[in-house]
DNA sequence: GAGTGAAACATGTATATACATGCCATGTCA
DNA sequence: TGACATGGCATGTATATACATGTTTCACTC
């Protein structure tokens, strides 16, 4: 009366992949209460540690929903909302297999920022903010062009990175500890400037990312990712039950 | 010596949150070894157990690194791919507590889809699909245009449904239980016939949203949300570390 | 009939124990 | 000096036991 499969993985794995199967298979339906902890025990022939740790898990995955004292449900399927992820480009392109260039068109301290950017750093009166404006190239075609700004109260020496190296990118990152993004993504058309440099049409659409970060109550970076509409898209593929390989 | 703290949390939560904030304070910085299992039980004085499942768990979230015979590590910061919620429309304008409205444009049995649907639905040979166009209104502007092709073998009475509400997910949900989605993310143009009906100039941007859900191994929906670029942007906000109050 | 208390039952946590599995350094033997 | 065996140590899993905590039910009392 096992019904566990008899595969090499753990115990604890095996009663998870049970109780996938049964709301898989619809035999529990959403919001149906489960066997008890005690009923699996008795049925499945494992302890009730090994029960719970299965349970605890399929919980924290979104699978179940349990309240003590009262029992264990399915939970409701999490399909309305869904994730995507976001990479950095020049892993992108080298996950691609493609050729990675970065063109800089500008570096600077920006001793007096617009409004606009003393805003989104939240600053309480006028700071200097580094800038920096770098264009992406994939197998020497424009992809993205990546507009920084970055406090120099947390990142020391941003201007004297090299910004043709993903070293850039880990030296932000060793710098500003992230403790919260915040993205938006729109299309827009491209402006003459962008157009420019990243060699398109004017007018022509445009998927741009904004991306703002925080190091606990300070806003660390301020980025816009501009992508070529006709040559960039964002993608993601998702298995909210299967485990990867 | 515990240097827990004495809040009246679980033992293993505190385990955590010491670990935590040892990562956190720089004191174990990245890849750095953590002490093991058994110096924690000593120094923190709780069983084995404990620490393992606090460690398991951290590890699960992403924080540690542990390898089987060597040690427990600091993660490298997860940073660099974020990730964004998706929702869906009708959700988002009642969220944000604006007027929802839809607008069936279309609604037909195709018994002879094209070779791209064909494809799309990986069909071995030509069956017929469900097709439904519906235009979304927030406050009487259009804001997205939903088209939506449905495999009939796996959702009985699609074309039945009421598309003014947001009971047809629903029943999608029900009668295709997920078991992947894959998205797409891309910027375009609007053709005159997607002008024509979100209401926009010709070739402005607007923002696609591609989405394909599988339910077992066969292909459930196929869909295309199209967003008029100057009205509609995705976004989310996300901590890392931060635990949901 | 309404209220109360206790039993029964559910999940949640903590521990001790045992063994399995994987990696590495050390030491021995050729 | 090199190859190999082995012991030590790390994490991984499984179990039995105990108690904590929250909910429901049901019988008993007033």
């Amino acid at each position: 009366m096992s019904a566990l499969s008899d595969s090499a993985s753990p115990l604890y794995e095996k009663v998870k992949d049970f109780v996938l199967a049964n709301i898989g298979s619809g035999k529990w339906a959403q919001n149906a209460r489960l066997p008890s902890e005690n009923d699996l025990v008795n049925s499945l022939g494992v302890s009730r540690m090994t029960v719970h740790r299965a349970l605890r898990e399929l919980t924290s995955e979104g699978h179940l929903r349990r309240v003590q004292g009262v029992g264990t449900f399915v939970a409701p399927p999490k399909a309305q909302s869904t994730l995507i992820e976001v990479s950095n480009i020049i892993n992108e392109i080298r996950d691609r297999g493609g050729k990675h260039r970065a063109g800089v068109i500008l570096l600077e301290r920006v001793e007096h920022p617009t409004a606009a950017i003393i805003d989104a750093f939240e600053f309480d009166r006028v700071k200097p903010v580094d800038h920096s404006l770098v264009v992406h190239f994939e197998n020497d075609v424009p992809v993205q062009l990546e507009e920084r700004y970055v406090n120099p109260a947390l990142v020391p020496h941003y201007l004297d990175q090299d910004f043709t190296s993903i070293a850039t990118l880990e030296y932000l990152q060793r710098c500003t500890p992230l403790t919260e993004v915040e993205h938006l993504i729109s299309a827009v058309p491209a402006g003459p400037e962008q157009a420019r440099l990243l060699q398109m049409p004017e007018r022509d659409s445009c998927l741009v990312l904004h991306r703002k970060t925080w190091t606990g109550a300070t806003v660390a970076t301020v980025n816009t990712f501009t992508h070529v509409g006709s040559r960039y898209s964002l993608g993601s593929r998702y298995r909210p039950t299967h485990k990867p390989a």
